[in-house]
RNA sequence: GGGAGAUUAGCUCAGUUGGUUCAGAGCACCUGCCUUACAAGCAGGGGGUCACUGGUUCGAGUCCAGUAUUUCCCACCA
């Protein structure tokens, strides 16, 4: 049957798929062999598949692969993370549009609705990583609140309750008055945001005389409880004792000292709200102060505020500033720009409030998980990314983790409360009977007893993930086959959210878990190595995101250019740890991203590239006979020189692998096989035109090209196995994906060199044909000036045959004298002849040679200069010397050689 | 304020131990090819003072110091 001259990813991608899932081969199970394990990083339940996802996972499914091939029991956890917040707003969103108020239904009937809802869209994501090509054990497929993970996660926090690391207390905490909860600090994004800075007035009681402070927030002036000023402040110190008139509420408040104050800003006069400001509400403790909360949860403005009650904080602030305007009140409003923080997930201004939290205590967790990295049992990759972790946990930067959310769709806080007692246990009924015995009452029920409405932070759930995916909390038999994990491949993102939370919690469990010789043995650490991958970027350097429209659509680029290409072109742009620039191009209409993208399309025709190779040699005819001797002799030669190139590859590979660094790896790849096994080693051995192929030959180009197919696996999967089985008929089980990874061998360095000769001569020939404007396939002839190393090409059976067939010569034979009509070149030392039919410019090989002339004397001048410094010559090691002394004698026989060229042509 | 990265061809980026195996890749561009696996292709080609200034060194894209531009992280901000 003839083949397309195109390869179509879209017949090929999910046949394959398919296969590799009825085959099994993507499943794990503890064996003898040495485990390979990577968790991922669970994405959102509620998500899509974006461009983040498809870098992450194609990187996490190339080392999963390769590990495969090398014979480890490879296993890939995926699952899904229930992202509290995220994914409660949405149930929210959408019950709304139902009419249904969370408030109305209750606890019970929301969390069936939002369950409901994960069972019906939860798994998208999931299908999509499988379009990508994800090699993960889908039979391990694990949620962050499937009911061991959350028994995990109560487990966990009874454990810390008990070890009197987690505490219950009231703070100043970030409240996000969109969703409705508290926010850990990690999850603030605080951005310059473009505001005004109201100048306001205060007249200080029982004097006609003013103050004036600055405030970006005028809406809280009606929570002041005091004026502060530095103790410094010549400006103010007659104002000792004195009290100032709060306008619009006309409270009185103390005009107070404090050192917080900065005398350069504004006015060096500051209004104290400690309901609303992390720093106010410390002065506030410091100064015995009254605190006001003005605002409602949602933020509108309560009864304490007395004024604008119920209307929301921003309409307030425009409102507020008319009326202190109106009352005189207002100096100056002076535009300003400040840093606001916005809720992670809402993106609401997040306001800061005094509220009732649990608390996890960070202080001996930070320590921890800093000597992890830093003693190396955890590596970073890239490197730097050690200085970010460092600087974050280092520093006494680490407040406490408040991980209570006022939320449901999540684990709920296993602390029960009766009378006065607070009761942490990780059932009720344990918690019942510990009540009983507290409260000395024995006709205590369950409905006696109240347990605490919130739920933790999703992180406190994914925290857990390396050792709970294996039920490590449970039984610890898997875990002590797959712990610890291999690498984990995550965006430094979420260093804090994450990566550095799963370390606290891999060092202060495993060992209770794995037990002492365990972990003497393997460490405590959750994964070995970390890499770290950049974000992607549009081309403007934005992060790509659904509300900027700047991402193309992920499965539309896969639809265009198949997994494989598209894999390649995420990899192809995503050097380690560096974020990455996506190519795909805008609508000038729409301003939105298309789906389109040049390397991915690099990579397609890579595919096709690597189809038409199949099709060449599955398109030839086969024939008994053995090749003739000439052919037999050019056909060994490639097959060895591509052999040995073949070995230095995997060395070369094996190297990239180690540091991670897989671009490199996969364009050394690409160049390998698209010019040295296309363009060279095909052409090399290629029949002429109707001849048949010897059996031996064919043989070795079908090796050659499965090995390949073997390396290249673990980056573009499917092209690959559909080559692997459009070589030969395979029996079952003989599949791509379970192929066998090589380990290299010495290659023959001069016999490389050897036939990187007859390319450079073959190459100059073609180059000679161009400037010439001679066909490419007019047989010519050559001639080479005899010399010990041109002779030595003779020498060499078949490199002569093979220069002849690839540059397309009636003959090329050693010469003393100069050819009539010829054209020379140079090729390392010798000087070749071709003979032209047709006139020779003169003029242009006059230029070129002059050219060539003027850049070979400009070498030996500096060649020379080094070789007569005396402190290179001795300094230098010999190899280096060696080498200068030896490009010199090659300049100087090149520039004997010109020179010859050009008194010829004179 | 503390810290990290980046700056190399028109664009996006590699460049690991300092040495013409180092100045590279892809895209874009130019020339010639509808050559028999592949026009999603083939054969060639042009294009860079490696941000700047010093220093170390026999030798610096590479190491050190400073400057500029830029991205990011943490903290502070009335």
């Amino acid at each position: 049957m003839e083949l397309s001259t195109r390869y179509t990813p879209q017949e090929v991608e999910g046949k394959w798929y398919d296969h590799w899932m009825k085959e099994n081969y993507f499943h794990s199970v503890p064996d003898e062999r040495e485990a390979f394990t990577i968790v991922i990083p669970p994405p959102n339940v509620t998500g899509v598949l974006h461009m983040g996802h498809m870098l992450n996972n194609t990187i996490q499914d190339i080392l999963i692969r390769k590990a495969r091939l090398e014979g480890k029991n490879a296993c890939w956890v995926p699952g899904t993370d229930h992202a509290s917040i995220a994914t409660e707003a949405k149930v929210v969103k959408l019950l709304r549009e139902q009419g249904i108020k969370k408030s109305d239904i209750g606890r019970d009937a929301f969390l069936e609705h939002a369950f409901d809802w994960k069972d019906k869209y939860g798994g998208i994501i999931l299908d999509q990583l499988k379009r990508l090509g994800a090699s993960c054990d889908w039979e391990r497929t694990r949620f962050t609140m499937e009911e061991k993970l959350s028994k995990a996660v109560i487990q966990v926090f009874v454990d810390l309750y008990n070890k009197g690391k987690i505490y219950r207390g009231l703070r100043m905490t970030n409240w996000d008055p969109e969703a409705l909860t508290v926010l850990s600090n990690e999850e603030v994004i605080y951005k310059d945001e473009q505001s005004n800075l109201y100048h306001v007035r205060y007249q200080i009681e029982g004097t006609e005389e003013y103050l004036t402070i600055a405030t970006t927030r005028p809406e809280t002036i009606l929570g002041d409880t005091a004026i502060a000023v530095h103790p410094d402040d010549e400006r103010y110190t007659h104002l000792q004792g004195k009290k100032a008139i709060v306008p619009m509420v006309n409270r009185s408040v103390p005009i107070i000292f404090d050192k917080y104050v900065d005398m350069e800003f504004g006015t060096g006069a500051l209004k104290v709200t400690p309901a609303h400001d992390m720093n106010d509400n410390e002065i506030g403790e410091r100064h015995g102060l009254e605190v006001i909360d003005v605002f409602n949860a949602n933020g509108t403005m309560s009864e304490a505020a007395g004024f604008y009650v119920g209307m929301d904080r921003f309409a307030v602030r425009k409102q507020i500033a008319k009326d202190l305007e109106e009352l005189g009140s207002i100096v100056e409003i002076e535009a300003y720009k400040n840093k606001v923080g916005r809720s992670e997930r809402t993106d609401a201004v997040v306001e800061p409030r005094l509220t009732e939290q649990w608390f996890l205590s960070m202080g001996g967790f930070a320590k921890t998980a800093l000597d992890a990295v830093s003693s190396d049992e955890v590596t970073f990759y890239p490197e730097h990314f050690w200085n970010m972790y460092n600087n974050w946990l280092n520093e006494d930067n680490v407040k406490d983790w408040c991980i209570s959310r006022q939320l449901w769709w999540g684990q709920r806080i296993p602390a029960y409360y009766i009378e006065d007692h607070v009761i942490v246990k990780e059932t009720a009924e344990e918690a019942l009977a510990e009540a009983k015995q507290l409260t000395g009452r024995t006709d205590l029920t369950l409905d006696d007893l109240t347990q605490d409405e919130d739920v933790v932070d999703t992180w406190f759930s994914s925290w857990l993930w390396p050792i709970s995916v294996f039920d490590g909390f449970e039984t610890q038999e898997e875990l002590k086959y797959y712990y610890p994990t291999n690498v984990l491949v995550t965006g430094w993102d979420i260093m804090f959210f994450w990566v550095a939370r799963m370390v606290m919690a891999g060092y202060e469990w495993s060992e209770e878990l794995l037990g002492t010789d365990f972990i003497k043995e393997k460490g405590r650490q959750p994964f070995n190595d970390v890499f770290f991958t950049g974000m992607v970027r549009d081309n403007k350097r934005r992060k790509m995101s659904k509300s900027l429209g700047n991402s193309p659509d992920a499965l539309s680029l896969i639809d265009t250019y198949g997994a494989d290409g598209v894999r390649f072109g995420m990899l192809s742009s995503a050097a380690a740890g560096n974020d990455i620039v996506f190519d795909a191009p805008f609508d000038p209409e729409t301003k939105q991203a298309l789906n389109e993208s040049k390397l991915c399309e690099q990579g397609r025709n890579f595919c096709n590239k690597m189809w038409n190779a199949l099709r060449l040699i599955k398109g030839l005819e086969l024939t008994d006979k053995v090749a003739s001797p000439a052919d037999a002799a050019i056909n060994q030669l490639a097959y060895d020189w591509m052999m040995n190139k073949y070995h230095a590859l995997i060395k070369e590979l094996d190297k990239n692998y180690n540091e991670y660094r897989l671009s490199d790896a996969l364009m050394s790849l690409y160049s390998f096989i698209w010019g040295d096994f296309c363009s060279w080693y095909l052409e090399m051995v290629k029949p002429e035109y109707g001849q048949p192929i010897d059996q031996k030959t064919y043989q070795q180009a079908i090796e050659i090209y499965e090995k390949l197919m073997t390396l290249l696996h673990p980056f573009m999967p499917f092209v690959t196995e559909e080559i692997w089985h459009g070589l030969k008929d395979r029996a079952s089980g003989d599949d791509c994906v379970v192929s066998t990874y090589p380990s290299a061998s010495d290659s023959d360095g001069e016999l490389i060199k050897t036939v990187e000769i007859a390319k450079e001569v073959v190459s100059k020939v073609r180059e000679a044909r161009n400037k010439n404007g001679l066909k490419a396939k007019e047989l010519l002839k050559l001639y080479v000036e005899a010399s010990d190393t041109s002779k030595a090409l003779f020498q060499n059976s078949g490199l002569v045959d093979m220069i002849k067939k690839m540059a397309f010569l009636e003959s090329l034979e050693l010469t003393d004298t100069e050819p009539e009509n010829a054209i020379d070149f140079l090729a390392r030392t010798d000087k070749y002849f071709l003979v032209i039919n047709k006139a020779i410019d003169v003029e242009g090989e006059l230029k070129k040679l002059q050219e060539e002339l003027e850049y070979a004397q400009g070498f030996v001048k500096i060649l020379e200069k080094k070789l007569s410094n005396e402190r290179f010559v001795n300094n230098a090691p010999e190899q280096v010397v060696a080498n200068e002394r030896k490009k010199l004698a090659d300049n100087l026989e090149k520039i004997r050689l010109i020179e010859e060229s050009l008194n010829r042509l004179k």
